[in-house]
RNA sequence: GGCCCAGUGGCUCAGUUGGUUAGAGCGCCGGCCUGUCACGCCGGAGGUCGAGGGUUCGAGCCCCUUCUGAGUCGCCA
């Protein structure tokens, strides 16, 4: 059992003491980093969140019965330690410590609280599974990585407030129990138990709540908020997140991206010591999905697509032929330097493009000696080989990687594979931290499912100005005043200027299939708002979760959060979710329907 | 739901063509040690090889089923 600690009162954080303050009697509390026993002399590394400071117990000066109590320490004992400050011997000096040039001599040792041996090491550079870290993530978010981690998020939110707080922004909270609207994904939802059989949800994000705070005239808003989709996880989706969420009345789309582009400027450099030049490049999303194959680009790496759908456009190749036939296209990138890629390679990467639809992949592999392998060679002339080679400025050591498709599948296909080679090749630098924004995204896009347009961001965008009459005639060609702010080929942050006209706004509606009674009974407060003065406004929001992860340099969002859940959307500490009792259940008229049982061994 | 990878002491892994008693490092326990800091030295404990079935004289290894976890596609206005 552990020992109180009356009359011991924490004076400093482990890491705070230093070389000043030699001979000043110290009373440091944290966690047993680790015992190093001597026999008559013992170290222990005391942890808290500021770091480690070492603590000597000497068997000839020391008290005999905390000499005794210090054999009985284990790692991760919580203790209190009093104990004056030393200077250490020259040749005891620890470089790679913060305190190692000092530490200090116990007079006075509690141990506060037993610990059971951990069942994963405290410390760095371990790999541990990440069920196992999740379920003990207390113990997990010991280690410093995930503690600096954390440090940092909080930072990250600190500057991001005092920026926004500067630029004039109220912090607003806005409900997490609200309407559900089932457009796009899948809500949360929780029951009422006043209004039996009525539910609310969990807002996938704050968005009609911070339009109306616009008709309020609160001029500019933010808020750290967290939202709620029930879709598969990822390793940068949860089904609980957090977003940077932003409203501003009176801009246009000009005023948001440069508020933010500051905003990030400022975070970059006062956390990271990264500089961000200004403004941050922009990019339509027609030239990033030809480009770069992806509405948001890696940017650090070339191996750029290429259409090479003129130079093959006489073929018989069935192939090729089949795709230009159907509307499709014919594009390729240029793995510099990999012609050396061994058939085994060349097919993974075949089978690669098969994860995103595509049929196959031709190659192309330039020799060292100028020849060509290719298993299309026999379908092509020489002429036109060399056309397709010269078009990718292809060079002997290269490898041409073609995919002949409709070009969602193309620009999937490929987009994805360059991002693939970047990886193998290793050719992206984590700290490399290139933003840029994707703009004039599509404001409708046909759901071949639902048989409808459906929004690509949201109802509420505003189609560009110039693209107003295509609402009539072509409105899977309108441009929304949508923009994307796109870090290191992860979406960082969307948003748009919202639809302030009534007209267009019924229009929007109407293209989306929505009679107006249904975007009444949906949307009915946002429009009600509107009718009574409604400023133009637009925003943003950042992911947070993902900002914190690209600055960590973290391989997943988990773990930049404190308590995230897994794949199943689970949570492997708490348990959640459970069943519930049947009374709750009973209080919230909710029955169970018969949950399919799992085969079981002689049902 | 699909594809793919993984599952062997507490942790991370090795384990040959199917062949004696399944190994290592770290951790843990005990002993020794007054300058360690990845302490050192000596000794020790600890395994249903995820589970079930099959093939075989013999299975950690091969086959089938299943569970768990990771990644990804679908999905994520």
């Amino acid at each position: 059992m552990g020992e109180s600690m009356t009359g011991f009162k924490r004076s400093h954080m482990c890491c705070n003491v230093d070389e000043g303050m030699i001979g000043q009697q110290v009373t440091l509390m944290g966690w047993v980093q680790k015992r190093r026993d001597l026999g008559k002399l013992i170290f222990i590394a005391l942890r808290d969140k500021t770091g480690i400071v070492q603590i000597v117990i000497n068997g000839n000066d020391a008290d005999a019965v905390i000499f005794d109590k210090a054999q009985t320490i284990r790692s991760e004992y919580v203790l209190a330690v009093r104990g004056t400050v030393q200077l250490r011997a020259e040749e005891n000096i620890n470089v790679s410590m913060k305190t190692g040039r000092i530490e200090v001599i116990a007079e006075d040792l509690r141990i506060l609280s037993e610990a059971e041996t951990p069942p994963f090491q405290i410390e760095d550079n371990i790999t541990v599974k990440d069920d196992l870290r999740l379920k003990y993530r207390y113990l997990d978010l010991r280690r410093p990585s995930q503690l600096h981690n954390i440090m940092l998020r909080h930072e990250v939110v600190q500057k991001m407030r005092a920026f926004l707080n500067q630029e004039g922004f109220l912090e607003i909270e806005t409900p997490i129990l609200m309407k559900s609207t089932p457009e796009g994904a899948r809500d949360y939802l929780v029951p009422s138990r006043v209004h039996p059989g009525n539910f609310y949800a969990l807002p996938q994000s704050p968005q009609l709540f911070k339009q109306i705070l616009m008709v309020s005239g609160m001029d500019r808003y933010y808020q750290i908020a967290k939202c709620f989709r029930d879709e598969d996880l990822r390793a940068d989706r949860q089904p609980e997140f957090t977003q940077v969420d932003m409203e501003l009345s009176f801009v246009d789309e000009e005023d948001i991206m440069d508020i933010n582009e500051r905003m990030m400027k400022k975070v970059f450099w006062e956390l990271l010591n990264v500089e961000i030049t200004l403004p941050i490049p922009r990019m339509t999303y027609q030239e990033a999905m030809e480009r770069f194959g992806s509405d948001k680009p890696d940017i650090r790496f070339g191996m750029e697509l290429v259409n090479i759908s003129d130079v093959v456009s006489g073929t018989d190749f069935a192939v090729f032929k089949g795709a230009l036939e159907q509307g499709g296209s014919v594009r390729a990138i240029n793995a510099k330097g990999c012609g050396n890629f061994p058939r085994k390679q060349i097919d993974s990467l075949v089978e690669f493009v098969k994860t995103y639809r595509a049929k196959g992949l031709a190659w192309i592999s330039i020799q060292p000696d100028g020849s060509i392998k290719s298993q299309i060679a026999k379908f092509f002339s020489e002429e036109t080989m060399q056309a397709i080679i010269d078009k990718m400025q292809g060079e002997p050591g290269d490898l041409i990687l073609i995919c002949a498709d409709k070009d969602k599948v193309v620009f999937d296909s490929l987009g994805a594979l360059r991002v693939e080679l970047s990886k193998r090749l290793e050719l992206t630098n984590p700290k490399d931290y290139k933003f840029l924004w994707v703009t004039e995204f599509p404001m409708l896009e046909w759901d071949e499912e639902e048989n409808r347009y459906v929004a690509v961001h949201h109802p509420f965008t505003a189609p560009m100005d110039e693209d107003l009459e295509l609402l009539e005639t072509d409105p899977g060609k309108v441009r929304a005043k949508a923009y994307d702010i796109v870090l290191n080929g992860y979406e960082l942050g969307g948003g748009s200027i919202r639809i302030h006209r009534r007209d267009i706004q019924q229009k929007m509606f109407e293209l989306l299939g929505f009679a107006p009674e249904d975007a009444q009974e949906r949307f009915g407060y946002l429009l009600d708002a509107f009718q009574y003065g409604v400023p133009p406004h637009g925003g943003l929001a950042f992911g947070l979760d993902r900002i914190v992860m690209l600055m960590t340099g973290a391989s997943s969002i988990r773990d930049v959060i404190a308590f995230p859940k897994v794949k199943d959307a689970s949570c492997p500490m708490s348990g959640a979710p459970n069943i519930v009792d049947q009374k709750q259940l009973d209080e919230l008229c909710i029955a169970i329907q018969e949950i399919a049982e799992t085969p079981s061994e002689e049902a």
